[in-house]
RNA sequence: GCUGGAAUCGUGUAGUGGCAAUCACAUCAGACUGUAAAUCUGACGCCUUUCGGCUUCGCAGGUUCGAGUCCUGCUUCCAGCA
């Protein structure tokens, strides 16, 4: 019998991935790896649309809850920890799923990034208290590219980080995986995103926020996710109830935009409505 | 009914009589390999690929070389007084 292949589904937010994973794997023996670079964090359940108790308990999920916010967890760490997941589930003669709204974390895995140019936290810190004109200096008396975008001091720092080292990848897609996009009409996708938020503000996503922002605090890379840092705005009486839900909305929906422009340079997609999909991915495990 | 204030891009605003006119939000497009739900860039009255052209600041007049800005009338809205 040959190897299980590793079925990526990928789409913007509130797209209908993961209950469409949720569906096949528990079909066809499957476990799901989480590309989401909210929903490795704990406690932040309701806010990044976690899977549900019930749904983890009849498919098994990886990828969710492995740090605290405030902990570091960047694209590099996730692509090994799926690889080293995409083997243990092959090796418990089940099939893997990668799905996820991180295009970064998807590409990291299907096409091999090569990350190159780690960092020190204490030289991090050193050039994140440079502004973004001394750090442009920086680069040009060191030999160092800049950026195409000289303005984003997080390039410009990874850029000396990396003293001008490019990370690589494959030209295409690594052995025996099949990658799918879900396509979602416009008008339907933002429908979908406000009735997701409904859903979500109903489940006591504030109150979780809450909860999480005491806990953790504020200012940590975690929760500057959508709904997070319009919470923080709402319990400081700087926005009503009325705008945070409008608000949350409106983040939401320039995510999945946000996500889809990046999804759209990766040529290897294929993309498919939800339905088509879910008949698609049918037959090709069918025939496994 | 009287008095005062207001009317500028989808919304909220800036605008000493002198360049389509500020800023924010929204919208649209884009970049992006170790924070990616992050971070950042561009467009945003209309036409034009560009140069450039055209029409604009409630409506109608007026003053002026020149009006979003000053004057008159009108309309609508807000506030106070009746």
């Amino acid at each position: 019998m040959s190897e299980r292949p590793l079925v990526v589904i990928i789409g913007p937010t509130a797209s209908g991935k993961s209950s469409l994973a949720m569906r096949l794997a528990e079909q066809y023996g499957g476990e799901i790896i989480s590309a989401d670079s909210r929903a490795i964090y704990k406690d932040l359940d309701i806010g990044t649309a976690k899977p549900s108790q019930a749904d983890q308990a009849l498919v098994k999920h990886w990828g969710l809850d492995i740090v605290e916010p405030g902990d570091r967890f960047t694209a590099a760490d996730f692509k090994q920890y799926a690889n080293q997941k995409i083997k243990e589930i092959r090796s418990r003669n089940k099939t893997p799923f990668l799905v996820g709204g991180s295009g970064m974390y998807v590409d990291a895995v299907t096409l091999d990034y090569t990350f190159s140019g780690g960092y020190d936290q204490a030289g991090r810190d050193r050039l994140e208290s440079m502004t973004t004109e001394q750090l442009q200096l920086y680069c040009s008396k060191n030999n160092i590219t800049i950026p195409e975008n000289d303005q984003n001091k997080r390039y410009l720092i990874r850029a000396i980080e990396r003293k001008n080292v490019v990370g690589n990848k494959r030209n295409k897609p690594i052995e025996n995986c099949i990658i799918v996009g879900i396509t979602t009409d416009r008008q339907v996708l933002r429908q979908r995103i406000e009735q997701r938020a409904a859903q979500l503000f109903d489940q006591g996503m504030i109150e979780e926020a809450i909860a999480a922002g005491q806990k953790y605090g504020w200012d940590n890379e975690a929760m500057t996710g959508n709904i997070y840092k319009l919470v923080r705005q709402y319990t400081s009486d700087d926005i009503t109830h009325q705008q945070l839900v409008s608000s949350f909305i409106t983040l939401d929906w320039r995510l999945a935009k946000r996500q889809l422009t990046w999804m759209k340079r990766n040529k290897f997609i294929n993309w498919l409505s939800l339905a088509e999909a879910e008949l698609y991915l049918n037959r090709e495990l069918a025939s496994e």
